[in-house]
DNA sequence: ATATTGCAAATCGGATCCAATATGCGATCA
DNA sequence: TGATCGCATATTGGATCCGATTTGCAATAT
């Protein structure tokens, strides 16, 4: 009998979705600035391959809200106003907490020691650059047992685009100090079983962090 | 100073959009089956263009989760299988009745009579291929209000995954008498301000519709 | 007779080419 | 001098063409 370590060639990733990745990537990393526009040539070249699978990308990543596109002008990466940002903290607000209720109850030991390893790691990790990964790491872990893909997704996809936001208010307000101390707080929860709590934790930590980038925001816009 | 009704073309859908829109219509609507596969030079002789804006409208549909598509092998109108019916209906359960919520503080004397006339048109219909579309008029109509044009985004996606599911739900089981019974409800606690109640009975709605539906199709299925 | 192999048609992913539209700069005119 | 018009360039949307992969069937070997 056959016996190879086979990977399914087919089944390989096209251009189109290699570069829908690398731009959801630098778009969510903040790498591309809002209201960047997104040359097809320049995208093309940096891959080279031909602007059809640049497009075939961009059409995706427009499905996902991450991009926006006026014919015969070009597409640039979506801009949020305070409104759709908070918004969509509220809508995380809503949605997480239900996931990691449903974890919790579900949640196995090495679920847990990932997540564990993820919350130190963000809470000892020197870089800025990398704090937003850790965090969303560690987020995942708690979620990843709820046996829920589809709110996983829509929560996924959610995250994605405050993604940048995040970043920002971690980095620029002192959203570090607050994030680690909710974190703990929420992985004891989760060690002890306790889904209400740790739903509750989660809200408040994610409304909690609204509340900063908002205010942050508000600043640096200067708006009213 | 000019004085025209001007209708900015330049907005006007592409050849991408129209087909993207017309195979999202005719997916939720379920004149495409479930499974069946979609050709990309098929779908070109139909709108009389090239495989080009077929490819981008059916990348779009890959990511709104309406198509699943393989390497080599085209697409396909994605299936759900009973666990992730169930969830999407959960999800709408969690999403829908903040939404109304929100909706009934802020409605407009206008709103509830545009909500009365789909409830009064969905309870009237004859005609089962219309059901679906006054039902979810309806429901746009109770959340439009609110002032959440994520969530709204969300709930959307939502409904078309299981659109054509909910369509059987309606049509193949006696669900339309409970629905009436239900707009009803809904309608009436709408109309007296009290939001707490219209969120609670259109998660009940919600959550009903999904039990006779996950039964039919497990009979139906021949599943266990 | 059956399993395997080779080939041909169908279909997809991508490249290249052409048409349509936007944008910026210079010429023109009041 | 300043606003407007017109054209050149840049960029996108779509069509056509080509190579790659799948799939079904027929030929063949055991």
């Amino acid at each position: 009998m056959l016996n190879l370590k086979a990977t399914d060639i087919g089944r390989g990733a096209s251009a189109a979705d290699l570069i829908r990745d690398a731009l959801r990537e630098a778009i969510v990393q903040g790498e591309l600035r809002d209201g960047e526009t997104l040359r097809q040539d320049q995208i093309a070249g940096l891959f080279n391959v031909s602007r059809i699978p640049v497009r075939e990308a961009l059409a995706r990543l427009e499905a996902e809200g991450l991009v926006t596109s006026h014919r015969y002008k070009g597409a640039v990466v979506a801009s949020l106003s305070l409104e759709e940002i908070a918004e969509t903290f509220e809508f995380r607000a809503l949605v997480e907490p239900e996931v990691v209720r449903r974890s919790v109850a579900r949640m196995g030991a090495d679920t847990l020691a990932l997540a564990r390893g993820h919350c130190a790691a963000f809470a000892t990790e020197a870089d800025p650059g990398a704090w937003a990964q850790h965090n969303r790491a560690f987020h995942s872990a708690l979620y990843r047992d709820a046996g829920r893909p589809y709110h996983l997704r829509v929560v996924s996809d959610a995250l994605d685009k405050v993604g940048r936001y995040l970043r920002a208010q971690l980095v620029l307000t002192d959203g570090m100090a607050r994030a680690r101390r909710e974190h703990d707080a929420i992985l004891e929860a989760c060690a002890a079983g306790d889904a209400d709590r740790a739903a509750e934790l989660t809200r408040a930590h994610i409304l909690g962090a609204s509340e900063l980038l908002i205010d942050f925001l508000r600043r640096e816009r200067g708006g009213g």
